[in-house]
DNA sequence: CCAATTTTGTTCTCACGTTCACAAACTCCT
DNA sequence: AGGAGTTTGTGAACGTGAGAACAAAATTGG
């Protein structure tokens, strides 16, 4: 019906896989540098941190890029993930918020090497605006549509204070921005089409606390059930 | 066969319930804060950007707190999920890496109003060793086990480049901490009984990007798709 | 006190993700 | 050429999670 490339575009790829993909891209590079041109699926799942029967599913998803009783070239494989991506060209990016994390986002080269490109940093803050962070200028707020326009910018990051976020979020929205980065600790609601990631810092401390405080009962309620004494409070 | 306290400590709490834990404490502060003291299941979980039988089952898990009829009073229901995460008291947590991002996390202010105090920073850098920030003093990497016997720090915070990562983390496990939070960007491999979450800033912009290039190449097959035109390199 | 109303806690079903296990496909060696 | 040895790609079984739907339990009003 369609005409299509030789790679079917209407394949999905499952959320689970494609939020590993990025791991796999690193994980060839890395090898990459390493001067290694081939690798068989287990190495390069030892490298990614998962299962070698997960890492060759998720490729399955992608298309046949290896070959059998061989493994998969490394650079080859890098490409096709990388495309599979969206990151064989660089992506403009905006941020929003030159806080503390503001800067070390702006400071981040990760970003730069791997497909981003921070095109503007604004801020609310008259007494920021004008002040270079990591080579770009602070500019004021408002300029949001206008740098959005100019750049084509799909992807904004949100590091301002929780009770800006919303706001923020709407305005980005109501420009034409479908994909954001929020930062701040806050829920912030979009329409439909619109994708929404959150890094929380504070969350990811407390799952770990969750855990270890499991840990700390399940060692107490060991000697516990040895003592035959009450577990409550834990680590008082 | 075992004594135990009024809640029992024995059930589990599914992996993505305890994930979104922190959100309702959060979505609870905030209601508490605006002088709210009931909310139903509706309510809260409007204000956790979840659906509301979600939000029941989870809080089902941790056993009976609400009413039927009337909802869940805020103030206990945010007491019984600290509880449960185990943030009704301070844990100590440690920084590794006092760059750009370390130092942002050193100021982040919402570490200690939900439940951590960061009592010391680490570097392995000369130059940054006695600097002071957001008030803590930047010590030697040398000085970790110290510090961690000293505070009985359970929790430790990466900061450093990605070829630091998995060495500070080797010497973290050794020293006793079993719960890891990894900035950097690489797959850090530790024992069983510890615990790393992994926050990676280039990963997310990366799933983004993929889900971006998704919707322009809907946009452009459904364009091609009309003019019969071959699909393949997208947004060239 | 009883019926109507509200809202929780739970059951059931379906979808998604992970892991195992193995056939298919390739290379290498004799 | 043919068999032995590797390694991929995938089908099938299993486990976890999400959402709909409803019974149970509380309040409210007459």
């Amino acid at each position: 019906m369609t005409t299509r490339s030789s790679t079917d575009a209407n394949r999905v790829i499952p959320e689970a896989t494609v939020a590993r993909l990025p791991v796999y891209l690193r994980a060839l590079t890395a090898l990459a540098d390493s001067g290694i041109r081939t690798c068989s699926s287990e190495d390069l799942a030892i490298a990614a941190g998962v299962n070698s029967a997960k890492l060759r599913k998720d490729l399955s998803h992608l298309g046949s890029y290896g070959t059998r009783g061989v493994g998969y070239d490394v650079d080859y494989l890098r490409y096709q993930i990388a495309r599979e991506i969206g990151v064989t060209q660089d992506w403009p990016v905006v941020i929003v918020g030159i806080g503390n994390l503001g800067h070390a986002l702006a400071n981040y080269s990760g970003f730069r090497s791997r497909g981003f490109r921070v095109v503007a940093l604004l801020d609310a803050d008259p007494q920021l605006i004008g002040q270079t962070v990591a080579g770009v200028a602070v500019r004021a707020f408002d300029e949001l549509e206008a740098i959005v326009q100019e750049h084509d910018v799909a992807i904004g990051v949100i590091a301002t204070p929780a009770v800006a976020a919303q706001s923020v979020a709407d305005r980005m929205v109501a420009i034409g921005i479908t994909s954001i980065l929020n930062f701040a600790p806050a829920v912030v609601a979009v329409p439909d089409g619109v994708d929404v990631r959150k890094v929380d810092l504070s969350i990811e401390l407390q799952i770990l606390a969750y855990h270890e405080q499991r840990k700390a009962n399940g060692a107490d309620a060991a000697a516990a059930a040895a003592a035959a004494v009450t577990v409550d409070g834990g680590a008082a």
